[in-house]
DNA sequence: ACCTGAACACCGTTCAAGT
DNA sequence: ACCTGAACACCGTTCAAGT
């Protein structure tokens, strides 16, 4: 394990949490409790919760839009890229049955801290616009509405088989699931 | 208002706020408000939270499986049952942009007391055996495992839909990406 | 700069008591 | 049969105060 400095431990043990319970889920008395100092302390890192939520959601959507960036550079091939899509999704559900905290979060939209909610609409804005970018490059002379719809409704189904799958813990129907979308040409067979 | 006796004011309460805040935010206090009694009384009508969510759940799911019977029985079919199918979820979202209850639930999951998960996964298997059974009289030849697979798909996809569209409050969010199921060929078109 | 004790508000549950 | 006040144990959050 790599040297951490508090508050990095801090939004990394929160992460993991919200990745499996929510944001209602996270709570600052086992959050310091495993990071091994006292509840209040977390205050001197994040003035509150909303604080917190919203580190975590932007630190997240940051990851994840490196590991995109640094997918499509490694190949610049979309068929790649939108092969791998989903085992990006996937990784979550291998990690203890966890998944994306930006779905999770949008289930509990509404009761989400308004900082939070920005983070997690900009979560949804890098993922369209990187599959937008994906499936322009497959399809030159596209149209762009048409491929930002097609974006969108790939984010959305991935999403989705991810929280069918969790509410299993069963990874096999989630590609299972995404092997559906591959047969019925939502996203690209790969052959 | 039709007459409702008290336990079913309480579980009809119970759902809409479960529709919006998940299992974790059905509180007995404000639960008890609504319905115009102290939150100890519920304990009359459902002994502990679990059997209150349980119950939620269970009256989710028979209204839901009622629902799609009756589309189906309406017309036999096919075409026009797939393509209502995606506004059943979109009335949630009408509905102050609510959501599945189920939906909400898978996220929660691993929250859930073991009585409530029962009914997410009967929910889930009524929605997959409805879409499979019109699916297989769309294509009366088609492999049991294959339609299987597909009324998974279009189940997921759905529900993935309603919770992006949930995180924008944006119905025409939820349209658009269903749209885009059509046009990639996960649901029927309908010309 | 970093941490904490203590208070506060809230929640599910119980139970004796009321009508 | 149905309802309630009051109490209990517990938990997340806050903030003034410590070093």
């Amino acid at each position: 394990m790599m040297t951490m400095d508090r508050r990095e431990a801090i939004l990394a043990a929160a992460r993991a949490t919200a990745q499996a319970h929510g944001y209602g889920g996270l709570n600052f008395r086992d959050l310091a409790a495993e990071v091994g100092i006292k509840s209040a302390s977390i205050h001197y890192y994040f003035p509150s919760k909303a604080d917190l939520g919203a580190a975590v959601a932007r630190r997240y959507w940051e990851d994840s839009e490196a590991r995109l960036e640094r997918l499509w550079g490694e190949s610049q091939d979309p068929a790649a890229c939108l092969g791998q899509y989903p085992s990006l999704f996937r990784k979550a559900l291998e990690n203890e049955n966890r998944m994306c905290l930006s779905g999770f979060m949008a289930a509990e939209y509404d009761d989400l801290p308004e900082q939070v909610q920005a983070e997690v609409r900009t979560f949804g804005d890098i993922q369209v616009t990187w599959l937008a970018k994906v499936l322009s490059a497959a399809e030159p002379g596209a149209d762009a509405v048409a491929v930002k719809q097609r974006a969108r409704a790939i984010f959305a189904a991935v999403g989705g088989a991810q929280v069918i799958a969790r509410s299993r813990a069963d990874i096999a129907m989630y590609d299972d699931i995404i092997a559906g979308y591959r047969v019925s040409g939502l996203l690209p067979r790969n052959d």
